[in-house]
RNA sequence: GCCUGGGUAGCUCAGUUGGUAGAGCAGCGGAUUGAAAAUCCGCGUGUCGCUGGUUCGAUUCCGGCCCCAGGCA
């Protein structure tokens, strides 16, 4: 691994550290640790630890790791409010180079691939479409079809309909919705597309467990989530009635404890449910992990003291990335 | 010890009138540009309990053995 070039902007500004795994792995210890390390603050790249809805069932870093440590973007969003991967990198962006002005190392840690990819490799610039048109485009499909609103989108942005796939009805429909909004094709939207962050000004990790080892994490954490209060959580989130559609209503574990406090399974069946689907959740990053960020660092510890050890042994001298 | 039923995929089971087998669930692989804990695509992963026999060929038929469940002793 190449050490530091040196940044482009600002002299000696400190790299930001990337932290990827998949959940259970062990990344907010791993983060707590570099951050001691290297006097740096926790930038949260976790899609549902965004919500403060969600404290025990997104297993958001707890009071006392928040007060050890600076903590940035963790519990800041209302479950009513849906944030996108544009908002969070539009929150993220400026927030790491304030922090490396301060002369510190922001330690951005979270499950989300896409949060991080758009930092390395940018995100289209894409104003935030109108719900109105969202809603409509929705409607249009239920309307048409998948095969002729396909058509439709292909007669404005033939590459975008080629590049989706059969049956994905989310990817067709924002298609749309971009088309309609900016009279542009998304696909000339994402030609256009620059890092965030500059090539040389970070250093990233991935912590890859052995898969066996991650299940049992993911299953012993889901025992803790509710003795921790992930019950009586999604209780107030359901009596909020927000609408189905909304990122806090998709975390896993929501829907399952849903169903149960609405008396329809049992609490041990619903917490079967909930621990098989973060086991697909933590395999579907998995496969994210090996395909695109295949040149990061691999870590497979998961023990915080044994993981930074790895990741030492394996980067440039800490000095680089001070 | 005897009788009956059963041993086939990780689990629950189906099936093959003899040509090495298939469902559900679990699982695995892949895609991924503003819902990404989302959304979507693809894939049976197997000493058919063991061992002899009959047969060109046995998971299937026959014998023996082992194991499990229930019943009788």
């Amino acid at each position: 691994m190449a050490p530091f070039e040196p940044l482009t902007y600002g002299m000696l500004m400190p790299p930001v550290l990337l932290i990827h795994g998949p959940t259970a792995s062990g990344k907010s210890a791993l983060a707590l640790r570099a951050a001691r390390a290297l006097g740096g603050e926790i930038v949260n790249a976790d899609a549902l630890q965004l919500y403060a809805d969600l404290r025990a069932l997104s297993a958001r870093p707890t009071e006392a790791e928040m007060a050890a440590v600076p903590h940035h973007l963790f519990g800041v969003a209302d479950g009513a409010d849906g944030w996108s991967v544009g908002r969070w990198a539009r929150a993220a962006a400026p927030l790491l180079d304030e922090i490396r002005g301060r002369g510190r190392v922001p330690v951005v840690v979270g499950g989300t691939g896409l949060y991080f990819k758009a930092l390395t490799d940018g995100l289209a610039d894409i104003p935030p479409t109108p719900a109105a048109v969202r809603t409509g485009v929705g409607k249009t499909f239920d309307d048409l079809g998948e095969a002729r609103f396909r058509d439709l989108l292909a007669s404005f942005d033939p590459v975008a309909e080629t590049r989706i796939a059969p049956g994905d009805r989310q990817r067709l429909s924002r298609a749309m919705e971009v088309l309609e909004a900016t009279g542009k094709p998304l696909t000339a939207w994402q030609a256009e597309t620059s890092p965030a962050l500059p090539a040389g000004a970070w250093r990233a990790m991935v912590i890859e467990p052995d898969r066996e080892q991650l299940y049992a994490r993911c299953d012993a954490r889901f025992e803790a989530m509710l003795a921790d209060g992930a019950l009586e959580e999604v209780e107030a989130l359901i009596a909020r009635d927000l609408h189905p559609d909304l990122p806090v209503m998709k975390a896993v574990g929501v829907r399952e404890l849903a169903a149960c406090l609405r008396g329809e399974s049992p609490l041990s069946e619903a917490a079967d449910l909930a621990r098989r689907e973060t086991r697909r959740y933590a395999k579907r990053q998995l496969t994210w992990l090996r395909n695109q960020t295949p040149d990061w660092p691999r870590i497979t510890q998961t023990d915080p003291e044994a993981a930074w050890g790895q990741f030492l042994a394996q980067g440039p001298a800490l000095t680089d990335l001070r």
